[in-house]
DNA sequence: CACCTTTTGAGAGTTACTCTCATTTCATGC
DNA sequence: GCATGAAATGAGAGTAACTCTCAAAAGGTG
């Protein structure tokens, strides 16, 4: 492959990512954006080309130019720089924006809608590929579907204050949490499906029918399709 | 601590277990699990004494007199010798045990609890205390609550398979899928919450409120205290 | 006992990650 | 513009989890 950048045009995505929100930052905090981004685009670009394992860090540093220090500095693993994502405190704040006399798993499903238009909206060219190998590589690695599982978990802490709020109970409560990582869990789940049919679905069709056999649960009718499971 | 055994008693634990299954098995085989459960024991009691990351690989093996590549053959990683657990196949076989018309809950309920009860009937002494280090180590290492949860989903496809024997459906279908991993997300949260909180509950109490949580998610009544999440 | 297969140990090598310290780069008050 | 302090970086050494290879040992079988 040599439709790469030479290093004379270093990490030329960087200045896409973030449009908005870099400005009104001090000149350190734009350069740690920078180099954070560039980290995240030389992995991705090392990756697609090489395969994960083929892929070390120290390459990654050289592409990004940077030196193997700084990487870890930004990233405490190597998995961390192809799943960390920022979205978890919008998420939050999009949850806390439904009312809160909207069933949750509404409020979810328009969060997930929501956040995934923004991720969009942010890095229009980049956001689908980049999603579709993080995803891919979820499947594949299975270090990589470890920390995606960590972070979901992660994600469902978040869910369980926002249910806390909501409801009036602790966010330590065990039914609110075992409820939590089970739709977290669920929905980690549809996008694996999504990723090992080759991404031919569309994911927000995925998640929809997830969000739907979550609720259907308890029912017993096998008149929709989504919910004999219970036997 | 100097209780630990010296040298010339070597892995004394080993023979309590398997103590059926053992025999009739060539004399290679034996030795086999003599060595797997003797790596296993080790590292129990050196996690037990110095903490998980001051044990190295080396240590343990040592304390099993074993070579460290012969760690390695036996397990793949250092999580692993915690986290490995061969009840899998026994928990598939529970399962499939039960009516095919009996609520899919109601059969998970009672192969848990079977489960439970064949491991503590294996090894009286010791396993109580492993399960509590292993999910004490769930809660404090990520590394091996990475691997703990990458072993449930595992466990998750085994319980899509006896799903899709009992509705007719793929074990693949997504539905099947989702509902699968949620609950074995549920569970292991259940699992995580009982660590947490130094082990004051019975866990198998823990285990039927989660199953509760989990049958109910659909009812919108708060007259049980398990259901109004839903909102 | 002899022959073959499986298991083991020894050792070298790779790589992710940690820690420390000196150097550079940015922010700020003058 | 410049001096001073703080933050970010780079360089290098060190650790420990793994991997691979190959020769020695042990088990199974005629």
């Amino acid at each position: 492959m040599n439709n790469m950048t030479t290093a004379r045009t270093p990490v030329p995505d960087t200045a896409r990512r973030l449009p908005e929100a870099e400005r009104r930052l001090s000149l350190r905090e734009r350069k740690k954006l920078k180099t954070r981004t560039a980290i995240r685009d030389a992995t991705y670009r090392l990756i697609k080309e090489q395969g994960y394992e083929a892929t070390t860090v120290e390459q990654i540093a050289e592409e990004a130019e940077v030196s193997p220090s700084t990487v870890f500095r930004y990233f405490p693993t190597k998995e961390d720089i192809i799943i960390t994502d920022e979205y978890d405190v919008l998420v939050e704040d999009l949850l806390r924006s439904r009312p809160a006399d909207e069933p949750v798993l509404e409020s979810v499903r328009w969060a997930i809608r929501q956040s995934m238009a923004m991720q969009v909206a942010d890095t229009p060219e980049y956001a689908q590929e980049e999603m579709k190998l993080r995803t891919g590589l979820m499947v594949s690695v299975p270090a990589v579907r470890s920390r995606a599982m960590e972070s979901m978990s992660v994600t469902g802490r978040l869910l369980c204050r926002v249910l806390a709020d909501r409801t009036g109970r602790d966010p330590d409560d065990l039914e609110v949490r075992v409820y939590a990582m089970g739709l977290m869990s669920a929905l980690l789940e549809a996008v694996l499906y999504w990723a090992e049919r080759d991404y031919q679905d569309d994911v927000l069709d995925l998640v929809d029918r997830t969000l739907s056999t979550f609720s259907n649960l308890a029912r017993r009718s096998p008149d929709d399709g989504h919910d004999i499971l219970t036997g």
